[in-house]
DNA sequence: TGGCTATTGTAACATAATGATACAATAATA
DNA sequence: TATTATTGTATCATTATGTTACAATAGCCA
């Protein structure tokens, strides 16, 4: 989770729903590698994944659409759950006393934001190119960190980025949910690169065009691509909507 | 959800964690038929799938395993997330409070019963000739109904079923959880209608035994089948250890 | 007791999917 | 204009899956 912004919150949570918190792990894709959307909390160096709560009649996806919304300054954003995270060994108040000391909160030990919250998670895949990532109003910063040199980040928020990970890995076959992270036009080998970096291996090129091209989802558009000392490659378009 | 003992609730909902609650789909399969538990409520005709909340130090995967554990009198049980179902449209507490009205209690508009809850959805697969299933304090009844002959369900706890039902198919052929939902030892023929049962679809014999031996996760015990006026079938039995 | 029946185990072949190699096409560069 | 890197796709090899066929056999019944 991550704490609102303090206009919205007071000792007791009213108007949210307590103990329960969204984290949403926002995937983008740039320069051949995966990159998630990590704030630091306001003259702290705790980092954490975009998060919020639940307003007392609002739905839970839209919640998390809200969440990676605003972080994103983005509509229709491809959203799904992949886990949530209950343990009670999460439950750690410490890091959360001190953001909150730090910037001239005195919380007492019931103050809702330091009780035991069980975890909801979310990943989103955004066009990197279209995405303005954008702090909340605690957070000092919000930015794209690559994937392999992410800043420690507190509580359990390393493991729900693995774990998110592994989910979107999991669904690429089954789903075609990777055309998210890309922009409108692609190349071939834009997508494969993409695959690739999602599952971590290297992919045969001409089984991988052959098996999304007969998936028959993609048009070819007319334009081509310019910059290489190479032959040019198509474009494609995805053909079906966002989900 | 479900609503616990009396002797465990009050109107605070003191020791457990509010507007959050479990609820488990646990599956059976007797008579080529996919089965599962549901209750009715004390005096009333509603019913509901088995469910409860989490203790206040409670880790989550363990409240569902206690829950599913209370159910069926069973340990070790297969259990796995699959949603969470956080829309408000969920929200009716008309249920609970006749239910509660009808047996003997006058709950406050105030009580956490009453309140909205976020469902956390668990599917257990077990094996129906170990389980006993066991009604707890508020309900009547817990028995084994078939997926298509449940009676009508509270709140969208049929819409869950369907979900859980889904999530199981779609993991049948990743994971290798279909064996939980057998006796130890089983014979081919049962596996495929078990497969054919949660897929929906006919399956042939050929390629389906191939496949699952292809796997190398079954021994053949030595033992034999008697019974059926034809050959005796082989049974088999599960290498690896339940998750 | 011996054929009949239903089901099992598996071979054999057909088709489809995937893995791997090869090569012509071509856009920028030198 | 030749060179180079990359693309698009054909071709063949291998593996997986779909389908048909048939021998084996446990109980049934004449």
């Amino acid at each position: 989770m991550s704490i609102k912004p303090a206009d919205e919150i007071n000792e007791n949570g009213t108007g949210f729903i307590k103990n329960v918190a969204i984290d949403t792990v926002i995937f983008g894709f740039h320069d051949n590698m995966l990159k998630v959307l990590l704030s630091a909390y306001k003259n702290t160096s705790y980092f954490a994944l975009p998060g919020g709560f639940i307003r007392e009649k609002e739905n839970l996806n839209d919640a998390a659409r809200r969440v990676a919304s605003e972080r994103t300054g983005l509509d229709d954003i491809f959203l799904e759950q992949f886990y949530v995270f209950g343990d009670y060994a999460r439950y750690d108040p410490e890091p959360f006393k001190i953001i909150m000391e730090v910037n001239g909160n005195h919380p007492s030990e019931s103050h809702w934001l330091l009780q035991r919250f069980i975890s909801i998670g979310y990943y989103a895949l955004v066009d990197f190119t279209k995405a303005t990532p954008t702090p909340a109003a605690i957070f000092d910063s919000c930015n794209w960190y690559d994937l392999n040199s992410m800043p420690p980040l507190i509580q359990d928020h390393t493991q729900i980025v693995q774990k998110a990970l592994e989910a979107l890995g999991a669904n690429l076959d089954n789903k075609l949910i990777g055309f998210n992270l890309l922009p409108e036009d692609f190349t071939m080998g834009e997508l494969q690169r993409l695959y690739e970096t999602i599952l971590g291996k290297k992919l045969l090129r001409p089984a991988f065009q052959r098996k999304i091209l007969g998936l028959g989802i993609l048009e070819r558009v007319a334009k081509k691509w310019t910059g290489g000392a190479h032959k040019a490659p198509y474009l494609y378009r995805f053909i079906s909507k966002k989900m």
